[in-house]
RNA sequence: CGGGGAAUAGCUCAGCCUGGUAGAGCACUGUCUUCGGGAGGCAGGGGCCGGAGGUUCGAAUCCUCUUUCCCCGACCA
């Protein structure tokens, strides 16, 4: 069969170097660029759009939970980390840390810490906000009906990574950390599972991100957490990207820092708290799994704009009137209402080539580019084509000839579609990458072996092992680059035994490479 | 943090070995001809060569240190 050669707007394809191509989309959607700042980025407006949008819509969800917005300092005082031992050790080695105020000269033309000027206490730049969030907690509560308290904030973080990756792993990122406080185990875990549940139908329905929701094993949980939670998603190059942690912190967390409470017999009682957030690393997430070898594809719910429109304009008299034409439809578009928001529609102006304009908006993933030229004004048509399906069976830029009154009145519909065929294929990608029947370590190994390219996740059923036993599964998909990604949630007791103990299998489990 | 590669115009890179006034393509500005799958001609603008020291009459080029990026590890709620 001839497959139809295709010039795409990308130097690089996502099989010729996946690595390259997730930089490549980056660069040409213009959504963030290096800073000069070690692991840290600049983010650019449609990159900062797209967060922008997450942050509206997830920020409705939290808040819709009864949980209340608060902002808590950047700077953490080192003690406060050293009252719970776990968590400190799990972030010792990525805290950056302020010990200075002041600047003096050295004589030589350069400022230095002035010795002078040392903090009598360092100050940790927050990697989370466990602690100092905890110690306004333990204010805060002081009875029973204090509680549940349920907080968030939006804010940037710090982890000195070792490696870092535009939006996937990078020194400084924004999220969004819910912390609760509640009087009892059920109900701190009925919050984690709350969170965990809006983290994967968000991800579902508003990023189009297939995910499976569950539990992490012991050696993956988060430093001084008693469960943690994930949302998992499938990248293109089968690799899996936690996309979201929540966390059951029992009452390790409210006993470093006194969040206690006098229950109704007039005890004093701690608190069970636990925190969950997403990141920035959602637009990682998006990227890898819709971007294609054209560039991103945004998914309209989080798209800054929804539909383009492109005047064709030639430098002559007719220009005026496409214009005319291009605003009368771009406030009919924008009086609308699409997936439950008014729609976002958007004309470009600019004094660039349409074609430019169009190859623009095309890697940037905008859902629906509309061109209209002088035939379409005379026509009262537009011309229009939706980046999820950009070409057709014959190679070509698959673009529709409509009335333009007829066109307008179903772009709600569109856009609804197009969301709902980004969930789908990403799903059915994502489903025809999980393996099952793997039943022994050396049919494990040769599974994911040789091929440089990762074929996706395996499905097991486990043991669920605990401490050194658990070590020395850790330590034996580690030779294979594989980690444990997460039990999901719901799934029926497997049969058969474990290939890792040899005792019967009691869990389901995912094996996978990880970003 | 260990190993490897790199940094010169907005971008991709040549020049470096063998030191002597900064180059190309694309992009950008003006203009003419074009125009619905990334147009072409002509004329222009733009870089103290990542930073700091050193060697030298003279450094993009040689030496030392340093910062940042990429790849492989290690690390990674």
């Amino acid at each position: 069969m001839n497959q139809p050669t295709i010039k795409h707007a990308l130097s690089v394809t996502r099989d010729s170097d996946f690595a390259a191509w997730y930089q490549e989309v980056i660069a040409e959607a213009d959504m963030a660029e290096e800073s000069g700042v070690r692991g840290c980025m600049v983010i650019k407006p449609w990159g900062y759009g797209i967060w922008e949008r997450i942050q509206q819509v997830m920020d409705a969800r939290i808040k819709a939970a009864g949980v209340q917005n608060c902002y808590f300092p950047l700077f953490i005082p080192l003690s406060y980390f050293a009252k719970e031992a776990e968590h400190v050790e799990g972030f010792a080695k990525e805290m950056a840390v302020v010990t200075h105020h002041r600047l003096v000269s050295d004589g030589k033309g350069s400022l230095v810490p002035d010795p002078e000027a040392k903090l009598e206490e360092p100050l940790v730049v927050r990697p989370t906000s466990e602690t100092v969030i905890g110690a306004a907690m333990a204010r805060w509560v002081q009875s029973w009906r204090d509680l549940p308290l349920l907080t968030n904030q939006w804010a940037n973080v710090v982890r000195w990574e070792m490696r870092t990756r535009m939006f996937l792993r990078t020194s400084e990122f924004l999220w969004q950390e819910g912390h609760t406080a509640h009087t009892d185990r059920d109900d701190a875990m009925v919050e984690t599972l709350r969170a965990l549940e809006m983290y994967r139908s968000f991800s579902e329905d508003v990023l189009a991100m297939p995910v499976i929701a569950g539990e992490k094993p012991e050696n993956e949980r988060f430093p001084g957490a008693a469960a943690t939670y994930s949302i998992e998603a499938m990248m293109q190059d089968g690799k899996a990207l936690q996309a979201g942690t929540s966390h059951y912190l029992g009452t390790g967390f409210a006993e470093a820092a006194g969040i206690r409470y006098q229950d109704k017999e007039g005890q004093q009682t701690l608190c069970h708290t636990t925190s969950w957030g997403v990141s920035t690393r959602l637009i990682g997430g998006v990227i890898m799994t819709h971007g294609d070898d054209d560039g991103l594809r945004v998914p309209p719910r989080i798209a800054p704009h929804q539909i383009i429109i492109v005047p064709m304009l030639r430098d002559n008299d007719e220009d005026d009137g496409i214009i005319a034409y291009c605003r009368e439809m771009l406030a009919s578009l924008n009086g609308q209402m699409a997936l439950g928001e008014p729609l976002r529609a958007h004309l470009d102006l600019r004094a660039l080539k349409a074609t430019n304009k169009r190859w623009g908006w095309v890697k940037k993933g905008a859902p629906v580019i509309v061109e209209i030229g002088g035939r379409d004004v005379a026509g009262g048509n537009v011309c229009w084509l939706r980046r999820d399906a950009l070409y057709n069976e014959n190679g070509k830029i698959a673009s529709t000839i409509e009335a333009r009154d007829a066109f307008t009145g179903s772009a709600a519909a569109l856009l609804a579609d197009i969301q709902a065929s980004l969930h789908t294929e990403a799903t059915a990608r994502r489903d025809a990458q999980i393996y099952r029947g793997i039943d022994s370590l050396d049919a494990l190994a040769a599974f994911f072996s040789a091929d440089k390219r990762y074929p996706g996740w395996v499905e097991l059923g486990w043991s669920r092992p605990t401490g050194a036993e658990l070590e020395a599964v850790v330590t034996t998909l580690k030779a294979h680059k594989l980690t444990i990604r997460n039990t999901p949630m719901g799934a029926a007791k497997p049969s058969g035994t474990c290939i890792f103990t040899g005792k019967p299998a009691v869990e389901t489990i995912y094996v996978a490479r990880a970003y």
